[in-house]
DNA sequence: TCAGGTTATCTATAAACAAGATAGTAGCGA
DNA sequence: TCGCTACTATCTTGTTTATAGATAACCTGA
């Protein structure tokens, strides 16, 4: 059974005629009969009265709809793929709680507006259960902390952020090294990569990491900072959009230390469903005018 | 885009592999890779990742849903015309008021018995309607008074039916023609076979067809009768199936009054899906039990 | 019965397909 | 780094299938 024999038998039946049929479907009548000719044997049952006026039989009808629906799921898969200008369909994206809730707004609603039928599905996690989800194929791009080494795969930096330390009381310089070890650090769940950098300042401190207690989102955890549970690392601009809300102070972190970029990693471009490519362009449009010093590999 | 080349698709996502797709789809690697580039080539885009594991893209699977809604609406319908044993899908019957509560019944539970998966419409209407609907296709097969003389339609008597007189009191001899043109007659709506036959009684008695009411349901017909509105005709077995619920009286009719049949009509057995075959069975299978004496046509 | 329109059949050409053989490639382990 | 293995891509060949056009058969309505 083949799509084309349904759309002729459909279209048969819309009609009424094989050769009003056959001209609908840019082919000749022979052809018609042909095809209604082959589904009827191979499904032993006569679909199409010919005497007199040509209309489906019981069976036909019964066809016919399943037909349509194997028809319009054909189509609309197609339009998935062809469908000129407006993208449609399913885009997953992962990213960072930092991102998603900084950044990602608002490329999101550019996004939106530019593609109103794509439904969006946001997943958020730690850089390494990010990688994870994108090799898997569970989403279709991820927004994480460094570029993907692992060949055919496309990196494009989105973001730079700058970490800063983050502490319930104004800070002038670096707590002292005690005042680091007797503190608490609240980080996110095991795998983000702000947190290593919580390490790595630790270490330039002299000082082992203590007690490190992890958080699935940045509100709770920006709430327990403010609570004078501990210090947390996090990117001056996640900060700053919160600090209003919560009673908390930030300090800038040396430049080696601070610096972090944050990769939009995909599957090449030729396996881009539009939905996603149209998804590459909002962003690199956003990053363009953020900072024009972009780098694609 | 062809439902051969999806199945492929779909095989290769899931059993993540070419050569083992084309061993459970019996046939070689070449062609899966074939099949898969040119759905690739057609939708201009990556639908597999070849390199290292082979899975599907965002694309594929994106793809690969489609191709389910697709192939599982082709797998019903052929499930419709190839199930072995257990027809499916509908079947719709058209019957006249009086087939429908008499003799439907037990010849419909018989069927759903036998054939559980079978979604059963039944429309009710006078002969003329019935015929209407089995000319248009709306129903699959009725159940009217009369063959159908138009060719290419498959008629088999089913039933055969004794006419009597119903009024609210006994009676032992025929109303005289005085009593008769005085008294309304009830029937169902224009197009019903029996309101030709009350026609007919009333002309071999010597008088005109006074008032005739129209009715649209048997019961609401049964109780004006009972309340000594007037007159009608029904085959016996209906009157006798309702006279514990209702005051009325029957007198029999002359045989060649008396007498009708009801003929199960559908078209060409060829067209048959096997729902309706199979109720044709089980409908010959009652009408064998009643009476041997069956007609087909 | 005839005319007009419609479907079925036939045929030659072109295209598509399936299977097998072979070449190329990635990943793995020594 | 070097094979080894398992996999996909490509090529070839013979066969099948699709297409368009011409023609025959058919039905309906006048």
């Amino acid at each position: 059974m083949q799509l084309k024999s349904l759309r002729l038998l459909v279209a048969v039946a819309e009609t009424g005629s094989f050769g009003a049929a056959a001209k609908r479907l840019h082919t000749v009548q022979s052809n018609v009969t042909t095809h209604i000719k082959k589904l009827e044997e191979e499904l032993g049952v006569q679909l199409i009265h010919r005497a007199g006026r040509v209309r489906p039989t019981s069976a036909g009808l019964a066809l016919v709809e399943y037909a349509e629906r194997m028809l319009s799921a054909h189509d609309e898969a197609v339009s998935l793929f062809k469908g000129q200008e407006k993208a449609c369909g399913r885009l997953r994206i992962g990213a960072m709680e930092t991102t998603t809730a900084l950044r990602l707004p608002t490329i999101l609603a550019a996004y939106h507006a530019a593609q109103p039928d794509v439904d969006i599905q946001i997943k958020t996690g730690p850089t390494a259960e990010l990688v994870e989800l994108l090799l898997n194929g569970q989403v279709d791009c991820v927004f994480v902390a460094g570029r993907l080494e692992h060949g055919r795969y496309h990196s494009l930096k989105a973001f730079s952020e700058q970490l800063v330390l983050v502490g319930s009381t104004p800070m002038t310089k670096m707590p002292s090294s005690q005042a680091l070890l007797t503190s608490a650090f609240l980080a996110f769940r095991q795998g983000c990569s702000y947190r290593q950098r919580i390490e790595l300042m630790l270490a330039s401190q002299g000082v082992n990491a203590g007690r490190i207690f992890e958080f699935g989102s940045l509100d709770a955890m920006l709430g327990c900072v403010a609570a004078g549970m501990g210090y947390t690392v996090l990117p001056r601009g996640t900060v700053e959009a919160h600090q209003h809300r919560f009673g908390i102070h930030t300090l800038a972190l040396p430049t080696s230390i601070a610096n972090i970029d944050t990769y939009f990693v995909a599957p090449e471009p030729e396996t881009w469903t539009p939905a996603l490519a149209s998804f590459a362009e909002t962003l690199r449009d956003a990053v363009v005018v953020n900072e024009p010093q972009l780098t694609a590999s």
